[in-house]
DNA sequence: CGCATGGTTGAGGCTCATCAACGCCCGTGG
DNA sequence: CCACGGGCGTTGATGAGCCTCAACCATGCG
């Protein structure tokens, strides 16, 4: 298959590990008109302030929500993998109040809004798995910012890390207790509020109490339970269907 | 009118700030049925991990989304006044991630989420204006998870304010650069990321450099200029339709 | 009057940021 | 083939921002 199918087959199959899909509505979904592109990393997908016509679903690698205060500060706001559409909103809103940028080197495949609009009105169905993708992604805010806000950098960094690999896990891309972490740590510091030195350091906490490894972009989880247990990680607000490992 | 008007007047000036809104939308939503009840400070709405059955509508007071970790942590993650549905999610998702709970002596309705749905079904434009205030909800979880990820804690707090300045004039709520604040420093910190003491701190700072004040309940916006500056403020993710002061 | 709640202040210390340097890996070009 | 350069990771030193603890004050209420 052309490499853009696989793109929608990892769409399919995270909208499969949300709630449920009939047959038509995959095959409306394969229907849809799209423009590949592949980005460098730190490219942007859309700007701050744009008015977009289309959204961009990542067929690989990793892109990011993020914004921008002076001083060069910047706050990744989302992580997004294959089968992700970070800019889904924007059918919805008109102004973007934040950019969307690749992390990795990837390819994303940009759908017109009208196609998409035009295949939410006609399948209920897939329009309510979208919105109820937009309630996670609320649900995943309020969850890093409950981290930003109450958790210590260690116990921010093993959060996130749960996180990572349950949603890798649901759309068939983690391992056995492994999963690709192909951001640098300056990113990750973006991410979680911290300097990328800190963590760096809380990193080699993390290793040298071996409840990960992170390696050439792999991240291990040595220790599912410890790590858990230290980012008092509960999965409800990712709202999956199958059990966690 | 009876009280519990008051609270609908309000919802429908809020999505009224935010869209638009037909005679029959504002009627059909007149016509919902609701239990009145009052609730006292730190008591909750709807608690973490509940499966509700109806929505809760702030008449007065204020209200907030939270979440609580070990060591009597605590997350606020939004701020709700008069107008708004804090749960409006729950129609949408089964369990709660989070609690809600009123920060004030609060009155507030409940609507069983079968009659709000079957209005919605009903009237697909205010489903929309309820689904465009939740992707509000949204890029307000963004903006406080960079101010608590990326913002010094004066820069912080200043944009709080600023925030809760814009919504509450866009309903109506607020006066000429001032506006009510009724919550205590300690709910505060809590949605700020912050020590009660710090907060307390920091206060003095804003006071001091002339830029606001606080007493009783009541924020008075000295400078909005200069506030708004200190905060870097761009109004763009609230998506109100009137022009800020 | 006494108590509870919330606001205020001071002292001390911890988490984390900043700055600066260095090492590693890898791609590139002379 | 090796010198060079850039991105990324790592380390140490220093200090700022914020937290914690503890006490005290102001206000409102029974």
């Amino acid at each position: 298959m052309p490499p853009s199918d696989h793109g929608l087959t990892m769409l399919l199959r995270k909208l499969d590990s949300i709630g449920q899909l009939s047959a038509e509505e995959r095959q409306a979904t394969e229907t849809l008109p799209m423009k590949t592109r592949v980005l460098d990393p730190g490219q942007d997908i859309v700007q701050e302030g744009a008015r977009p016509s289309r959204c961009g679903l990542v067929l690989n690698g990793w892109a990011c929500r993020y914004k921008v205060l002076s001083m060069g500060r910047r706050q990744i706001l989302s992580l997004h993998i294959a089968g992700d559409i970070p800019d889904l909103e924007s059918l919805y809103s008109e102004v973007m109040d934040h950019g969307i940028a690749a992390l990795t080197r990837a390819a994303v495949a940009f759908i017109p809004h009208e196609s998409l609009s035009e295949l939410l009105a006609r399948c209920s169905g897939l329009a309510a798995l979208f919105w109820r993708d937009l309630l996670i992604a609320a649900a995943t805010y309020r969850a890093w910012l409950t981290g930003v806000g109450r958790r210590p950098a260690y116990e921010r960094m093993a959060h996130l890390f749960c996180e990572l690999y349950l949603r890798q896990q649901a759309v068939g891309l983690a391992g056995e207790h492994r999963c690709p972490l192909p951001i640098t740590q300056l990113d990750l510091s973006d991410a979680l509020g911290l300097s990328n030195v800190h963590v760096n350091r809380v990193l080699q906490d993390l290793r040298g109490k071996g409840l990960i490894s992170l390696r050439g972009g792999t991240l291990v989880i040595e220790e599912w339970q410890r790590l858990a247990a230290a980012a008092e990680f509960n999965p409800t607000y990712l709202h999956l269907k199958g059990r966690p490992a």
